[in-house]
RNA sequence: CGGGCUGUGGCUCAGCUUGGUAGAGCGCUGCGUUCGGGACGCAGAGGCCGUGGGUUCAAAUCCCACCAGCCCGACCA
């Protein structure tokens, strides 16, 4: 059977990802190496996420703010793990001027300081809470920030990981070590109920270990998704930064018995590389598959614009039909629809619209017309899917519709990570399980095991140098299962959560 | 930053081994036929063959240097 993607998932996964993003016309490799240009489509999806993403942090008592791109050396000098995590990965601006010479333009006025180009904005961020925060009165701080940020990466790919990439950054600073705790809990669980309603991505919580932790947090909570080569893909974190920050830039406060103490800090990220799991989770051999809530356009009316005679009534009806439908909501908002008018082969609009992922695709043609209905297609079903409800119907039951494609794919994602996830007991288990079967094929396999480990960093090194898999999570249950490390023969606390991952 | 490969119309690539007038498919433009399913015909536009140097009567082709990109490693949201 044809498909619209070549390869097929199956094939060639890393391959197919490219091949959907540009099927979807989400976004292309720029002149920069490692920044990407994100287009309408796809600058659509991160639309809808940070509407709907900003709407859950000031509903939790946060407030936006902006500060600058660039951060003094100095600054990022001050907190010795953040340093030594970030250096490596910074693009510094040293000069303030070009000149022409020779017909070339050369940098010229050289910066006293040089600038880092933002990392990430903890050290800046700190600074100005320094000075904002001077008795316990001025707690907690409750900033988010939605900006850019440059890590200088030698392997970028589309989404997932990208010299420059948007995101927002939370940065908070408390009274007690407690409030900072659950402020850093708090923002896990919008992450984790985020992804599950809105991007309808079913993802393990937990804590990283110490590897895997962000430079100079005290811990780091994590949103780990599955994507469809069954790797793992880190899609949120949430640091408890602790007195490390606070200390490294002087945020610090009277207390309210009249002593002076380091504020508490937390922080907390998402980023377009949401986009990419996305995409991984839902897509097929079709193109892209869009969960209705962040899609930028939920419906998609195609006029059948075949024949001249019918050409005017059949515009009409469309115009019609997109305006009932987007009186109607879903999720609580009003539906978001869209007409091609476009005079195209009506099989060529309507792949390219399969490709792009859009929820439903309602054709209206001369025939519809006459009997009163639409034929409506469903992204989650095949492509020659179709059926035809009377046009009323339709309009009252789309927003239901829309919900209950949302709820599927949600569930369909559910089901596969619970398929490829995996209790294991022995070595032996977790090799076969790791390793894969087809030498030739290698990118899809394995899955998440859940096995003990005895908490040692050594027994995780030896297990990313052998099997390239690492510890993904560290869940926090209630009731944690003890048990034996079956690497080392050690006493295990817990099971974890390992995986290969992006 | 190591190891391998590639730079030729907008895109994907052939041509290079054996030097001799720049090619194909897709896309694009126009006209026509189609069109409730990723259509077809005809006509057309579009290229200092990555950059610089060398060899030669003659270079996309051979040689040298540089630049850029891709893949595989190390690093990472």
């Amino acid at each position: 059977m044809q498909t619209a993607i070549t390869p097929t998932r199956a094939d060639n996964f890393p391959e197919w990802y490219q091949q959907v993003i540009k099927a979807a016309d989400l976004a292309e490799n720029s002149d920069v190496r490692g920044c990407m240009i994100i287009k309408p489509w796809g600058w659509g999806i991160w639309e809808n996420v940070q509407r709907q993403l900003d709407a859950m942090f000031k509903a939790t008592g946060h407030v936006n703010a902006y500060f600058p791109l660039f951060i003094p050396l100095s600054f990022l000098e001050k907190e010795a793990e953040h340093v030594e995590g970030f250096a490596k990965e910074c693009a510094v601006v040293t000069h303030h001027r070009l000149e022409a010479k020779d017909g070339k333009l050369v940098p010229a006025g050289e910066l006293n300081e040089p600038l880092v180009v933002r990392p990430t904005s903890e050290t800046i961020i700190g600074a100005a809470y320094a000075r904002w925060v001077q008795s316990y009165r001025d707690l907690p701080v409750l900033i988010n920030q939605w900006a850019n940020v440059v890590r200088w990466e030698m392997r970028p790919r589309l989404f997932l990981r990208t010299a420059e990439f948007l995101w927002q950054e939370g940065h908070t600073a408390h009274e007690t070590m407690e409030e900072a705790l659950v402020e850093t809990e708090k923002m896990l669980g919008v992450y984790e109920k985020f992804a599950r309603e809105h991007l309808a991505l079913p993802v393990f919580t937990g804590e990283k270990s110490e590897s895997e932790r962000f430079p100079g947090a005290v811990s780091t909570l994590c949103i780990e998704a599955m994507v469809q080569d069954r790797k793992a893909i880190q899609a949120g974190t949430s640091h408890f930064l602790g007195q490390n920050f606070s200390r490294a830039s002087g945020i610090e406060f009277a207390t309210r018995d009249g002593g002076k103490e380091f504020a508490w800090t937390t922080s907390w990220g998402v980023s377009t590389r949401l986009i990419g799991t996305l995409i991984m989770a839902h897509s097929d051999d079709d193109g892209l598959v869009l969960p209705p809530r962040v899609a930028p356009s939920q419906i998609v009316i195609l006029p059948v614009l075949a024949k001249e005679e019918s050409r005017a009534a059949v515009l009409q009806a469309a115009g019609e039909l997109a305006a009932a439908l987007r009186v109607q909501s879903a999720f609580g908002e009003p539906i978001r629809v869209e007409i091609d008018r476009r005079d195209a082969g009506g099989g060529v609009k309507n792949w390219e619209w399969i490709k792009k992922g859009v929820p439903l695709r309602v054709e209206i043609g001369p025939r519809d017309l006459e009997k009163g209905v639409v034929a409506v297609s469903r992204r989650d079903r095949g492509p020659k899917e179709k059926e035809f409800p009377a046009s009323g119907d339709f309009v009252a039951t789309a927003g239901a519709l829309l919900e209950a494609i949302q709820a599927g794919l949600l569930e369909r994602a559910t089901a596969f990570r619970d398929e490829h996830t995996r209790v294991i007991e022995t070595g032996e288990e977790f090799r076969a399980f790791f390793t894969p079967k087809n030498a030739a094929q290698p990118e899809i396999h394995g899955g998440f095991a859940l096995a003990h480990w005895d908490g040692t960093a050594e027994t995780e090194e030896m297990i990313k140098e052998e099997l390239k898999v690492t510890i993904r999570c560290i869940p926090r249950d209630a009731n944690p299962e003890p048990g034996v490390c079956p690497f080392s023969g050690r006493p295990s606390a817990r099971r974890v959560v390992f995986a290969k991952s992006y």
